[in-house]
DNA sequence: CTGAGGTGATAAACCGGTATAGCTCCTGCA
DNA sequence: TGCAGGAGCTATACCGGTTTATCACCTCAG
């Protein structure tokens, strides 16, 4: 027998479709011991229910989507995708959920992703990722009623579940650290405005400035390319009073600051401290390794696949989780300013 | 009305729901102007077909499914996969098929997700990758009659579809250049050695070697991880005759090869040529730029996925598709050697 | 002895599509 | 005029599960 068909078990048990039903999804209607011959007999002819025809009956898919909006270029090099992707797959797995993968060029064919999905009954919900400031999607999904969890930010007006970590106090420990080191003049090299944790990296900069009595910490903000991360740290190194210290929002900004730095004969750490807000083995890859801030991605997707599951059994459960702290993972390319 | 079925489209027109149906998947069996007034409804009520309802008539799911099993670990920093995933759904999307994206540990793991997806109908294909030697999952998926693409590599006797690349001219024209530069002691830092492509590269070296007028030529094999790849570049540069130009496998393995040179005080390309199999934005933010051979790889999986939907459509036409050659993108760290 | 209530099961409807057998016209050709 | 054949459509079965209505049977309280 090809595959086999509750019918089958149904047939060689004696006894009828719906009892093997409720026989496999352990709910009550058959005694326990018609329960075990079924199970047994389900084992032995190792059937596995067919995902569309439970789909259809349960309105369910034991599928749930996941969109990137960003151009594949810069896509790869950050491994903060893949080590998302691993965690959620982690946090999915194990309640044996499937993930569809969708990368787009632009939120608006992202929000057309949604609506296909939603209407096709394709996923059962759907993980945000870079969160923007007034963010069109969480909208979106709220006329669509497609339960979604945020990654990264709060879900608007605690519409939207979401998994958070405090980007915020992240950065002050970098700021801190710098200043601690002797550093007044610290620089940001930003990421995109118009994303949440970007403004939010940006004022917890500015607030902290006057407490540790910083001259100067001016953010630039960039699109997070290597190439306008290595304009912005030309244009910081061409400064009269340049910075001591540049913390960038992304390894690959770092990285491409770093490069910079070289070509330009300053030297890094003695007259540049560089610190890197993600972590991963560009740094370490680095002459000097770099900085950085290391987050717990693969904790974070799975963190995110838990609460999702449960937004999708309970839609009226907002859940908002913390996720931890980010840590300050010190190496090479920081000390204290040179005079 | 929240989400309409077919049975409402056919009230409302005033037909069957066979008829609907019909008109709906372009065949014949009504006129075109009862086509035309059903497709007006259907987009008026904008109608999407239920992807489970589908799935069960028809038996066919419009879902492909790609396994990667590797260590998250080691995933993240190539754009490898990244470029490939865009490439594959490009190819996929235009035919409205979604696609599957699951990591798993090991070969084994893989090959239960295969079964898994298999008895679930969860899948219409899957499309294969990293292939090794006496690869396991062809036999499994040929028992599983699975439809399947081979990703770079032949599918075994002609088994199985597959879309690859020359490995062996790509890197018969690394070494063609190399020494046309005029070097003679070049060394190969490989990936797995179970690995087809990684089988074909050491051969085409070994048999170029004597051509070429080659003094040593050695195939060093690693597990593609930066620290492998910098412990063997240790090796290399601490010999009595060392290489004068080094070969890396992968991008990552290139880069922490750069940086073992730098930290040695043998000088690129003064005193060392590295080239990598593989290009990147990595080998782009390197000082020096590192030459690199460049595969589109976004096209690879677009061309993939062609050849997938293919196969999905008739299992018995097994394509065997040779992509683009590669090409040598020359910078910086490639010269001549010194003396 | 009767009726209420619970248990363990069955039969049938249902989910939203697709596929097929069959029916009704209409046309064209002998 | 009669009939074959095709176009256009309907009715219905079917895919493989889940869910609901119903029923037989047993137990126990009144």
């Amino acid at each position: 027998m090809a595959r086999p068909t509750i019918a089958d078990i149904a047939d060689k048990a004696g006894v009828s479709k719906g009892a093997v039903s409720f026989a496999l999804n352990g709910r009550p209607g058959v005694s326990d011991a018609t329960r075990a011959r079924i199970l047994q007999i389900a084992e032995q002819m190792s059937w596995r229910p067919h995902s569309a025809a439970r789909a259809l009956g349960a309105s369910r898919v034991d599928s749930v989507g996941l969109v990137i909006a960003r151009p594949a270029r810069t896509l790869g090099v950050e491994p903060f995708f893949a080590h998302l992707l691993s965690g959620l797959q982690s946090g999915l797995s194990a309640h044996s959920i499937s993930l569809q993968l969708l990368i787009v060029e632009n939120t608006e064919a992202e929000i057309e992703v949604y609506k296909r999905w939603a209407s096709e009954h394709r996923v059962d919900g759907v993980i945000l990722v870079d969160l923007t400031v007034r963010d069109p999607r969480i909208d979106a999904l709220r006329a669509l009623e497609l339960p979604a969890v945020v990654i990264g930010g709060r879900g608007g007006k605690g519409a939207l579940a979401s998994v958070w970590a405090d980007d915020r106090d992240a950065m002050l420990s970098i700021v801190d650290y710098l200043a601690a080191l002797g550093h007044r003049r610290i620089a940001h090299v930003a990421g995109t405005p118009n994303f949440q944790h970007t403004q939010r990296r940006i004022r917890a900069v500015r607030d902290a400035a006057p407490r540790l009595g910083l001259i100067d910490a001016p953010s630039l903000t960039t699109d997070f390319s290597d190439a306008e991360g290595a304009a912005t740290t030309r244009k910081l190194l061409s400064q009269a009073d340049r910075p001591t210290a540049i913390v960038y929002d992304s390894d690959v900004m770092a990285v491409a600051g770093l490069g910079v730095a070289m070509e330009m004969g300053v030297s890094v750490p003695g007259d540049l401290s560089i610190v890197a807000f993600d972590d991963s083995i560009l740094t370490q890859l680095m002459h000097p390794a770099l900085t950085a801030l290391s987050r717990d991605t693969f904790e974070f997707g799975r963190q995110a696949a838990e609460v999702l599951l449960e937004v999708i059994a309970d839609p009226t459960n907002v859940v908002n989780l913390r996720t931890a702290d980010p840590v300050l993972t010190v190496r090479e390319s920081t000390a204290p300013p040179s005079s």
